[in-house]
DNA sequence: ATTTTCCGGAGACGGTGTATCGCAACAGTA
DNA sequence: TACTGTTGCGATACACCGTCTCCGGAAAAT
């Protein structure tokens, strides 16, 4: 048996850990969408087989943590705040720029609690950022309150932002010229509130209404911080 | 060929509606989640087979969008709100009930804009409510913000419902005593803030929570509109 | 009564997540 | 060096999915 006679051994397998798992996920999503990502087609780009991948993760929705965890790597602030409310809007402004990165970030924003290396990291930052400036509760339903209001934004942007790229269309004149199921309902007259908004609303900036509506919410955090509850 | 040859003619199908069949679906995510929810299994309750539904839907998704629509109808509130405070109120505090009913509802809600003509009855109504007391451009900042808070808080008290219900342990017992990973985390050290909040805090009912959140917006909106935009 | 139209449903296709299990390559031992 | 034990990869399999195609038979039209 010389080594003319016997094949070249064949390629180990490349070495394979979360990170690189994660990674080609991620990949994955943010070309097609959540649904593109598949055990299959990750395992695939890694040169494995499906059930490589169970080594490392159980089930599929363990990837789906994985992979918003890592996101939350690049939410984290570089640099420590200067005040609380500083903290809760580079926060609320940073989920929305990942999310605006990774757009499946929005489908998966809220669905469970993120206990993730990362997302500890972010929530730890902005209680140690909030820490003292009122009692324990106040500050906690400052952050949830924050957190709610910037997930639902991101979320509807985001759903938006889908159904204008499916018509091609903004949402207003999609409204108006090309979805004759609002226009017909809107000519029954039986939403003249409505009507009056497609009408003569004016077409906002999605970073500019999301940036109005958290300064709101943070006006009123303040509020609540500066009187502590009755 | 007489009477006894001839078979019995089969039983005409069973007519069908779209009410039928959302109905169906709604019933079958009651009881098992969105991911319960199948063409084939929807198709099997009304005894027709799969492919008899896409006379009335023409996708799965399309499925989703009439079963919003149709909750959004107990949404909807049956009676004229006394202000645009009082509206705004009870469309956060319905749409929460209803998720509670129909918890499937946090997966999809705020996922695609909601078009169906019991939604668009909502939004008008929600609009109606809200005529006059500001320019447009505040009213739907009003609205949208409101909306963006209950819907992320939602989201959250439901992922935090069936992380609770998963383990049998209401959350905060389940971070202290069966969540190893976390403990680990904590353990650490370098998560002080949050190791206070899990050492020190106090579980609070999720319902009050929700209206405190719910009660600061709602404050906010209040300063703005008072004060029309500078 | 005959033809035409139409629609329900059987089957197929290409995919999915995951369980099972045999094999082959390594590590450790005699 | 020969053997053995363990580990972990990957082929195969299963049950199920959403959706397409197409055929047979009932209803409607002639």
């Amino acid at each position: 048996m010389t080594v003319w006679d016997r094949p070249e051994p064949p390629t180990r397998p490349a070495p394979l850990d979360r990170e690189r798992i994660v990674a080609a996920a991620i990949a994955l999503a943010d070309e097609g969408g959540l649904e593109a990502v598949s055990l299959r087609k990750v395992a695939a780009r890694l040169d494995a087989g499906p059930m490589r991948l169970y080594g490392y993760i159980s089930t599929k929705e363990e990837l789906f943590d994985l992979m918003v965890d890592e996101v939350h790597a690049e939410i984290l602030p570089e640099e420590e705040p200067g005040d609380w409310r500083e903290a809760l809007h580079v926060l609320a402004h940073r989920t929305r720029q990942a999310a605006l990165r990774h757009e499946w970030l929005a489908d998966l924003l809220g669905g469970r609690p993120a206990l993730g290396p990362n997302a500890l990291a972010v929530t730890e930052a902005t209680l140690a950022a909030l820490d003292g400036v009122a009692d324990l509760d106040t500050v906690m339903r400052a952050v949830e309150t924050v957190s709610a209001y910037f997930t639902g934004a991101i979320r509807r942007e985001i759903a938006h932002l889908r159904a204008e790229r499916a018509t091609g269309l903004s949402e207003r004149e999609w409204q108006r010229a090309s979805g004759p199921h609002v226009m017909r309902m809107l000519a029954t007259g039986r939403f003249p509130a409505l009507a009056k908004v497609v009408h003569d609303g004016t077409d906002v900036d999605a970073e500019a209404s999301f940036a109005t509506g958290l300064d709101w919410v943070l006006d009123a955090v303040a509020a609540k911080l500066a009187r502590p509850p009755a």
